[in-house]
RNA sequence: GGCGCCUUGGCGGAGUGGCUACGCAGCGGCCUGCAAAGCCGCGUACGCCGGUUCGAUUCCGGCAGGCGCCUCCA
């Protein structure tokens, strides 16, 4: 079990992961609100924490995470109603959506991930208990957070509370005693189609508030990472922060752990963050299905977490093209027996010393393209076996899935008869036969065994 | 305007006070009937201007450009 480092964002430091008693690690991460279909933006924290999980795991932690889904904003209100459908119904399909394509990486699941409407209770609860210690106060059927009452507000973002303004929506204003507050519970407005009861009236949560009930919920208090993009610093995260603590006078976390964002360009011009108020979004969805999970995992792993990453659709298929090495790799040709060999070793701890160290994909990668080189020149003893271990702390498990024996008895067909004719010298005909072949999605291989077949670009 | 981050070879993208990141693409060679895969080699990258230093891409200051947040946002 190696020490692993995270980048905290409220200190600015490197900080080593703390593990509860039995070796638990707490981790949160803010999942997407769903009134749209997520983009490859939305999936990059949630590839970040299912690889950070399984790379906790792997070094004999007991991470959980849990990923929230908002499922009651504006937003979903706005959406629905546009589709003339209700907001639960719109949200309900919403997440569903959201499974399906996070599903399609093949990553699996998070350990929970709890809905904001599922968890009104607690949310109430919380706020209560902000109401009763004076944090916060009911004002027209709205509850705001009383930010002056908090003295580090303003810490995890760095910001001068006196410089800030939350904006809230039109109508709130003249309800809030201070500008800085913000909403952590939304009474009940014409129009809209969900609502809770609670002692300040029917109403909804906030959206900041969600998030530091669901996490208490189901990690306690004091957990060990809390994550999400790095847009979620300022307001999101700072609410959460000040609310919990407020509350209950203790960290919500130990460590902010944040992925900088997934940029896109239109049009030949700068580049700028993938949003859907921007309308450069690339679909996750789409992305698998265009170019597979391994290539929009080898996108986002080729990136260290924290730096913004450029996005493209080239670069997905160069994210295939890196794949495509090391598949070769693993199905050409088999390690030498024995015990793995020092070289072996050593990249293996490289690699892992790369990701306990601010979780470094990008120089663990390197790593990894090291071994597969070094495996090249000499066969190594427990080259592959390595590769395919160190493969899965990068989701990238199924470049090592053997067996593409899909032939068909065409194929063979048109393999035999290419091999009779250069027996025969007969090269024009054999090169017409290899295309044929190609047509069918096969790549023809002449090795010293003989002529083997290939799935393109597999 | 405030806060923070960034500027590395054709592209993507790590990193370091002096030692090859890595990958993709390109070029040359080997292998091959020709290819593919693979191997070998190549192009001598660190925005600009100062400073610290024996030595800076790496530290400090300034400048220029870009990005993010400050409003819903992964």
């Amino acid at each position: 079990m190696r020490e692993v480092r995270i980048r905290d964002t409220l200190s600015g430091e490197e900080r080593a992961v703390e593990a509860g008693p039995g070796g638990e690690v707490g981790i949160y991460a803010c999942g997407p609100t769903t009134y749209g279909p997520i983009h490859i933006g939305n999936a990059r924290p949630y590839v970040v924490f299912m690889l950070l999980r399984r790379f906790l795991a792997h070094e004999g932690y007991r991470p959980k995470l849990v990923v929230n889904l908002t499922d009651v904003n504006d937003k979903i209100y706005e959406a629905a109603r546009e589709r003339g459908v209700s907001s639960a119904a719109h949200a309900e399909e919403m997440v569903a959506g959201y499974v399906a394509d996070t599903d399609a990486l093949g990553l699996g699941r998070p350990d929970a991930e709890p809905k904001a409407t599922e968890t009104i209770g607690p949310i109430v609860g919380l706020i209560e208990d902000l109401v009763a210690t004076g944090h916060a106060y009911e004002a027209g059927g709205d509850v705001y957070f009383r930010v002056r009452g908090f003295a580090s507000y303003g810490e995890l973002s760095n910001r001068d509370p006196d410089a800030m303004d939350q904006g809230e929506e039109a109508g709130s204003a003249e309800l809030k005693e201070d500008r800085l507050d913000f909403a952590l519970w939304k009474a009940r407005k014409p129009g809209e189609d969900t609502a809770w009861p609670s002692p300040w009236g029917e109403g909804r949560p906030g959206w900041h508030i969600e998030c530091s009930a669901m996490a208490e919920e189901l990690l306690g208090l004091g957990f060990a990472i809390h994550g999400g993009g790095a847009d979620l610093v300022f307001p999101h995260h700072e609410n959460e922060r000040a609310q919990t603590e407020a509350a209950r006078e203790r960290p919500l976390a130990r460590i902010w752990m944040h992925n900088g964002m997934v940029e896109a360009r239109r049009g030949g011009g700068d580049a700028e963050k993938m949003a859907k108020s921007v309308g450069n979004v690339f679909l996750l969805g789409e992305a698998i299905r265009a170019h597979g999970a391994a290539a929009v995992i080898g996108f986002l792993v080729a990136g260290h977490y924290r730096q913004p990453l450029a996005f493209s659709e080239a670069a997905l298929e160069e994210a295939a093209a890196r794949n495509r090495r090391i598949r070769e790799f693993l199905r050409e040709g088999a390690d030498p027996p024995g015990e793995a060999d020092t070289a072996v070793r050593r990249r293996r701890e490289a690699f892992l010393d790369a990701l306990a160290d601010d979780f470094n994909t990008p120089r663990a990668l390197a790593e990894l393209f090291g071994l597969v080189a070094d495996a090249r020149r000499e066969p190594l003893p427990g080259a592959r076996a390595v590769v395919t271990e160190l493969l899965g702390l990068l989701g990238l498990e199924s470049l090592a899935a053997a067996g593409e024996d899909d032939r068909d008895e065409e194929a063979d067909r048109l393999l035999a008869a290419r091999e009779r004719a250069r027996a025969e010298r007969d090269f024009d005909r054999a090169d017409e036969l290899r295309d044929r072949l190609g047509e069918l999605g096969w790549e023809v291989r002449d090795t010293a065994e003989g002529a083997r077949l290939v799935r393109r670009g597999g």
